[in-house]
DNA sequence: GGGTGTTATCTTTTT
DNA sequence: GATAACACCC
């Protein structure tokens, strides 16, 4: 091997990093602690791999989950090794997914134009087919539909599913095949299609398959605890057996359960991929050993991980803050008022303050505190700025400019601003379009006489105009054209003095063409086409920069893999954090894990806040802290809790003074403490499907005897054979 | 057919 | 508390 001079950046590197980075074939595990240097890792090892390894940068792809750490990362290896990191792909499972399939839509039966359905655009067309089969009213919530549309996705038959009273499995299936049929017609695929199509066109092609992992030998994912079972699918595909695949993650980072992800993946890496080396990650270089110390006294409550530990670098720091609070108000008031003095007295910025939250719908009050205070703000997450209406409406008429089968964009516009198709003639279109695309429908309807019929001729017709417009002008000139030719704008300006939001909503028409000319800018192809693409797969976070110089609000979820020098962990209180859905917390080991992500975002300072009191749902509830409050060790804290808050979370305080049994013990058979967690424990039926950390999903298949939460069952695992757990270790795989 | 007002519902996290 | 579906009136 050519080997070139050794980078003076490698003896920066710790030990462990230089393992990964120095790795020279076959799987790679990287179990990276929070803060421990693992973008580092990965990125000095691409790096490395190009400019001593002398791979070609073209042979190299990097998969995140988001387009800003995607982009980080490849900013941070051309820091390393200069432009010939161009040729890296670093980019989400969602855009390579997309750029694949551009290349080579035949192979999924489409051509290389189609268009990307989003969730919102999935819901619309779901529910008109639901409506379309009689489950319209209330009997199966488009919502649900969705879910199960993604389970099948994963693999799940419908047979096997828990359906909603309403809907047989037959029927199930019918909905499954209109939807796909749908999406064919469209030249449509949705979110799920961008990384399932993929992965079952390299899988249905082995010389296909083998050629595209000639190309790109060399695969690296990030956040792998937080990939589902069809992203699996796809890197096994993309890496063969003993590949070069190098996967980096965290099993108590893992808060994308609920949503599909299995940790599975990540815990049964070294059994899928027999040889492969693993290297845990566990100096911590981002936190003060008083964080570190509450991050692991919260975490060490979960039974279900693989156990890491967080070795501090830096020394002790400020002690760990509980802030008790009367309300939402009085949390916003403490909060911001800690921001503002200590921007005043210790020389913080503002863009060293993040606030975290579990819901959305708390960020609110902290707006409006820091509204006040002329605090300079930043709400990160929540209504996607692509997903708000005026401007999916705007984009919806550039789909259909570009793409007329896009029956969704069509429907969405077919009568906004009010063209005179109402509900009635949007029926007949719908009726005329039978099978085929709305567009059908609306060519069939034009050609009729009558009200409808003009008014369906005059929409037809502007459909027309501004494809000429997508044709001819750059993206930001043909939306502007939009605007104004479909009368979108004027409506907007008409409704102003009624509506007080329409001025906002035609400044983020504004917004939304600045953000097509700056995608001109970016890019050297840039088309209606692209610009669309890139608005569907962007999320809110990949804007956040902290150069911004602003306070920063965002949900937990949205906080992972960011760091900040003060954060705030606000709301920390039962059945708000951990959240609890109809009475119960559903899974209390993925919400601590959530903690354990908020509180690790820390680098310098963390303040906990809870209220005596909250509005949830337009009324006032008397609440108790949080449970992860007692679980943080005394040791780390400032002040210790009142013995009021003891009182009110004693079995909680309790059980979290028990240390947890070993999941990993030889043991056959898991020993049961009845204190702990017994409000989150259930009793599977007979042959239900139930997930255990360890062992994966399988079924119930005899009933041991126990009571209550004590009861032990013996559960088949297909990749583990059968064994006896105790109840209170499954939890139930929703169908 | 369209627009307005009312009611009912439901509130998590998102590539 | 906020939004969406719904009913009613023009």
């Amino acid at each position: 091997m050519a080997t070139r001079t050794r980078p003076s950046w490698l003896d920066q590197l710790n030990p462990e990093q230089q393992q990964v980075v120095l790795h020279a074939h076959g799987p790679l595990l990287v179990l990276a602690g929070a803060g421990s240097g693992k973008t580092r890792a990965l990125t000095c090892r691409i790096a490395h791999l190009i400019s001593v390894r002398g791979v070609d940068p073209h042979g190299i792809l990097a998969l995140t989950f988001t387009n800003r750490a995607a982009r980080e990362m490849k900013h941070r290896v051309q820091e390393l090794c200069g432009p010939e990191a161009d040729g890296v792909f670093a980019g989400t499972f969602h855009s390579f997914g997309a750029r694949f399939l551009r290349r080579h839509a035949p192979r999924v039966g489409r051509t290389n134009g189609f268009t990307i359905y989003d969730d919102d655009d999935q819901l619309r067309l779901l529910k008109r087919l639901l409506k379309a089969a009689g489950l319209g009213d209330r009997s199966v919530a488009p919502a649900e539909a969705r879910r199960l549309v993604e389970r099948t996705r994963r693999g799940m038959d419908p047979d096997a599913m828990n359906l909603p009273p309403g809907l047989q499995p037959a029927a199930l299936r019918t909905l499954l095949d209109r939807y796909q049929a749908a999406l064919d017609v469209a030249n449509a695929l949705d979110f799920g299609d961008l990384i399932l199509r993929p992965a079952e066109a390299l899988e249905a092609d082995p010389a296909f398959c083998a050629r595209i992992q000639a190309q790109r030998p060399w695969v690296l994912v990030d956040e792998y605890q937080d990939t589902d079972a069809v992203q699996e699918r796809l890197l096994g595909a993309l890496a063969p057996a003993g590949g070069d695949l190098m996967v980096v993650g965290d099993d108590d980072q893992a808060i994308y359960v609920w949503r599909g992800a299995q940790v599975d993946n990540i815990l049964g890496f070294q059994e899928r991929r027999p040889g492969s080396t693993v290297v845990r990650l566990e100096r911590n270089y981002r936190s003060t050993a008083a964080i570190l110390s509450a991050a692991d006294g919260v975490i060490g409550r979960n039974r279900n991980r693989l156990g890491k530990r967080l070795l501090p670098t830096l020394g002790a720091g400020e002690p760990v803050e509980v802030a008790e609070c009367q309300d939402g108000r009085d949390e916003a008031r403490q909060v911001i008022s800690a921001v503002s003095r200590a921007i005043r007295t210790e020389d913080a910025a503002p863009s060293d303050f993040a606030i975290f939250y579990r819901t959305n719908a708390q960020s609110r009050t902290f707006e409006d505190a820091l509204r006040s205070r002329g605090l300079p703000y930043e709400v990160v997450g929540g209504v996607r700025f692509y997903d708000r209406a005026e401007v999916k409406d705007v984009l919806a008429y550039a789909r259909l400019a570009i793409n007329r089968n896009d029956g969704v964009a069509c429907l969405r516009i077919l009568n906004t601003p009010a063209r005179g198709i109402g509900k009635k003639a949007r029926g007949d279109v719908l009726a005329a379009a039978a099978d085929g695309s709305p567009w059908d429908g609306v060519l069939a309807m034009a050609a009729t006489s009558g009200r409808a019929g003009k008014a369906v001729t005059g929409f037809a017709a502007l459909i027309d105009r501004l494809a000429e417009l997508a044709q001819t002008l750059p993206p930001s000139q043909a939306l502007a054209g939009i605007c104004d030719e479909s009368g979108y704008a004027d409506m907007l300006r008409d409704r102003q003095a009624a509506d007080p939001t329409a001025r906002d909503r035609l400044d983020n028409l504004q917004e939304l063409l600045a953000a097509a000319a700056d995608h001109e800018e970016a890019r050297e192809e840039a088309t209606l086409a692209s610009f669309l693409e890139a608005a569907a797969l962007h999320t809110d976070v990949d804007n956040w920069d902290p150069a911004h110089g602003r306070v920063t609000l965002m949900t937990l979820h949205t906080a992972k893999g960011l760091e900040f020098k003060r954060v705030f962990l606000t709301g920390m209180e039962e059945n708000l954090f951990p959240l609890a859905r109809g009475g119960a917390v559903v899974d209390v080991e993925e919400e601590r894990r959530l903690a354990y992500v908020g509180i690790t975002r820390a680098r310098r300072r963390l303040i906990l806040s809870w209220a005596r009191r909250r509005m949830i749902h337009g009324e006032t509830r008397v609440c108790t802290p949080s449970r992860f409050l007692r679980e943080i060790p005394p040791s780390a804290l400032k002040t210790q809790l009142s013995p009021v808050e003891s009182a009110t979370a004693e079995h909680l305080a309790r059980r979290s003074h028990r240390p947890p049994p070993d999941p990993f013990s030889d043991a056959d058979f898991i020993d049961y403490d009845p204190d702990y967690d017994a409000q989150d424990s259930f009793v599977p039926a007979l042959g239900a499907r139930v997930a255990h950390a360890v062992f994966g999903e399988g079924e119930v298949v005899e009933h041991l005897g126990g009571h209550g939460p004590k009861t032990r069952v013996a559960v088949l695992f297909p990749a583990r054979g059968v064994k006896r757990i105790v109840a209170s270790y499954l939890t139930p795989v929703q169908t």
